[in-house]
DNA sequence: GCAGGGCGTTAGGGATCTGTCAAGATCTCT
DNA sequence: AGAGATCTTGACAGATCCCTAACGCCCTGC
């Protein structure tokens, strides 16, 4: 039985997630404040988390940062429409999805469906592969041809995360906070330094890469 | 069997609508004025609301919100001729779609239809896919064939918050606000200006647009 | 017809972002 | 302690993007 954790301030909402949720055999416990919830969250370890980001204590994204600290338990996040800074800041922290107050039920739950298969069955395969290098994810490995490319550990772990998202473009902001900490919010060159040493030891043709895409003004993406 | 509540103040229309609906298959349910409309909705539960804005006791806008506040069932609303203002304060509270009196009985059919096929499949995929193009929200891309298409960030902003209410009528104002801040109230060009560039890259026709339709007065809308 | 408003389109200046190089600062390991 | 590797930071040219203004078109109302 799949059990979620509901934050969530306003009792007719959480009221209404309540009854629809376990109609549908999920098994919810609820909190009404940041606090409470983070330490719900450690206590139930539930299988993923509806998160309203306007709480009474503390900001939603705060709470995504504590949860994303040490668990990658998806996190849906409920927002007020127009609130667009604010989903962005959102998914930034690490949210899986966000859905706009008001919402359907129906949405509501196909959203929850899909974050719940996208985590259950980690089908991580630990070894890419492009048509000229091999990532092997699990060794911490990057071979091209017969031998072994060397990696800085920053390196390893910027190419790390664009790997880990591979297809799919992965903002700065995510990249600095996955790479260089939480603390770092302000793009000092690092991104731009590491990912030109990345193409330098990784593509054939580094003024013209192929494998690390950057897409301005949004961050990077690493295709196959 | 799908069930519509109408609410409306005028006699013929409220008649109308009941043998036409009724006609269709459509159990019709149906309310005078705002106050025993929003009960009617709470009581009734229905698939869809039938709203005329111009009603005895309260503002249509009113009606809206009340009814916005716990469900998103789609709401199709009625104005005379001649009120722009309404209408767009209307769809800002959170209305999906409007017909203008006097109103052919096939338009007014169609939209009940489309409104109902919307909200009944929950958008479950984050992938749009239309004949000429796909849009892939979750990785942030847009196919054409086999080649991605390069979108700026505005650009893509724009788009999502169009695919995201598909089918639906997006206000310039919600789309000023979404895209460019809370702070941006008027138009000044920024929306046209993208419009059209989305259009040259999406369109197979950017003169004669099939999927980002433009509603005089209103806003936008994209369809699939 | 004619004026007016809303929309589509274009082009360019200014601001912002990115790639690149190189010089310190810091770290790691012997 | 010292050498080598690694990380940070600054600067700058070039690329890219955003906003604005201007014009033409179509439709509506007079």
């Amino acid at each position: 039985m799949t059990r979620v954790l509901v934050i969530d301030d306003e009792p007719p909402i959480l009221r209404a997630l309540r009854i629809n949720l376990t109609a549908r055999q999920y098994q919810v416990s609820t909190a009404t404040d940041g606090t409470t919830g983070l330490a719900a969250m450690a206590r139930e370890r539930p299988d993923v988390l509806i998160l309203d980001l306007g709480l009474p204590d503390m900001d939603g994204t705060e709470v995504i940062r504590g949860v994303r600290g040490w668990t990658s338990t998806p996190i849906i996040v409920l927002s007020a429409w127009g609130q667009e800074s604010q989903k962005v800041a959102a998914l930034d922290a690490g949210a899986d999805d966000y859905v706009t107050k008001p919402f359907g039920m129906d949405e509501l739950l196909a959203r929850l469906r899909a974050a719940v298969r996208r985590a259950s069955p980690a089908p991580d395969e630990p070894v890419v592969t492009t048509a000229d290098f091999t990532v092997d994810l699990a060794a911490k490995r990057v071979r091209r041809g017969n031998s072994d490319i060397r990696l800085t550990p920053t390196e390893w772990q910027l190419l790390e995360v664009l790997v880990r998202h591979r297809e799919r473009l992965v903002t700065q902001h995510q990249l600095l906070q996955e790479v260089w900490g939480p603390q770092y919010h302000t793009e000092g060159n690092y991104l731009r330094v590491y990912v030109a040493q990345l193409r330098r030891k990784l593509e054939p043709d580094p003024s013209r890469p192929r494998y690390l895409i950057t897409e301005p003004g949004m961050g990077y993406r690493f295709q196959a």
